[in-house]
DNA sequence: AACTATTTATAAGA
DNA sequence: TTCTTATAAATAGTT
């Protein structure tokens, strides 16, 4: 055995953008598809879950994972939501598109959350950057000119984050003053289901409402 | 130096069977349901694919997962698969606050989408830099380089501040409109009907919204 | 909800 | 496609 070191540079991180290459895309796609049925059905077998699965290929080849089949688990998705569309009898306006735009708008208002959360993480992320600039800037003659940079930083972060705040707290009004109503009537709460940080939109309900 | 040992043992390998312990079994699910649909969301990314995925937890409720859109991908399926798709009617207020709505929604929630990508594009950059400035810092000037960073961010970051300021607004515009048309007590014609979600193109309905 | 130590997934290369 | 290998990412157990 002789030390035939390097014989791969293994993993290496990816841009999460799309595959530019075709082969390439086709192979990851094959590969990642493997995957991720395979934690479906892990997700089954240790928590007892019931998963139904669509993909579709870039070449609209449609693939599925279903357990215990895809029917069931899409019949029973579905059947919830026409059963709460059935029972639920609204008595005026737009019981339905309200529910749906009530989630919408919760979806979006945790995007903003989201965003909100980043832009104080950059702020961290500029402390840190200061820090390590006053540290150092007798060094570098760039560094004065980093300040100035950092403290313009420094503002738009604080407007920003004023701003968000703000907004949040108005949205959270608006969305008790449309959809409050709804509340001591017939329908639930919309029930929001967590954001994974791609789709456009994606969201499931206690309440068959979508 | 002394302590600091094993602070923790780390992941161990579990049998792949129903995990018993009912407080556990929901902690695994939270955190393999997530990691579930990030996986879908990656593909979708990286390889252009469509995806829908549906799951019950144990407790039965349901989440669910969709690129563009839940429905958009199981109505595709099921057409290939001679399924139908049971649509009920449903009474609808005012078609046109609706449609209005619906688009002021959907540019919103691009435009949300937009911003989280950008968001994530510069996450990642500015880990690169770290990255990069933590293996080198010795050896060059990184200050150029965070100049560079903090420049772009600082563009970035008021520009995500006049998208959110604008959103807020034209949302705010939304609310008003469809209290109004809420509190209207508007009697319509029930022949709308409304489909599931904004990409939803297949479920044409004669008045020309999604 | 955060934190490690490990296991698992997978990007590259063959 | 399938196999290998090294690294990235997910996550079990713990606090």
């Amino acid at each position: 055995m002789m030390s035939k070191k390097k014989e791969s540079i293994g993993r290496q991180k990816i841009p999460m953008v799309k595959i530019k290459k075709e082969s390439h895309r086709q192979v990851t796609f094959s590969k990642r598809r493997a995957g991720l049925f395979k934690k479906a059905s892990e997700l089954c077998t240790l928590c007892g879950a019931e998963i139904g699965i669509i993909v579709f290929s870039p070449a609209k080849k449609p693939f599925s994972f279903g357990h215990p089949s895809v029917e069931s688990v899409l019949d029973r998705y579905m059947s919830r939501n026409n059963m709460s569309l059935v029972q639920t009898q609204q008595p005026q306006g737009s019981p339905a598109a309200s529910c749906e735009l009530n989630m919408q708008l919760t979806h979006i208002l945790s995007e903003v959350e989201e965003e909100k959360k980043k832009g104080q993480a950059m702020e961290e992320m500029r402390k840190e950057s200061v820090r390590r600039s006053v540290i150092n800037w007798w060094e570098k003659p760039v560094e004065e000119m980093n300040l100035v940079q950092l403290q313009e930083m420094k503002y738009a972060l604080e407007e920003l984050r004023k701003t968000v705040v703000t907004n949040m707290a108005s949205f959270n009004e608006a969305k008790d003053d449309v959809f409050g109503f709804l509340d001591n009537k017939v329908t639930a709460p919309p029930y929001m289901n967590m954001s994974s940080g791609l789709s456009s939109i994606y969201y499931a309900n206690g309440n068959g409402c979508f």
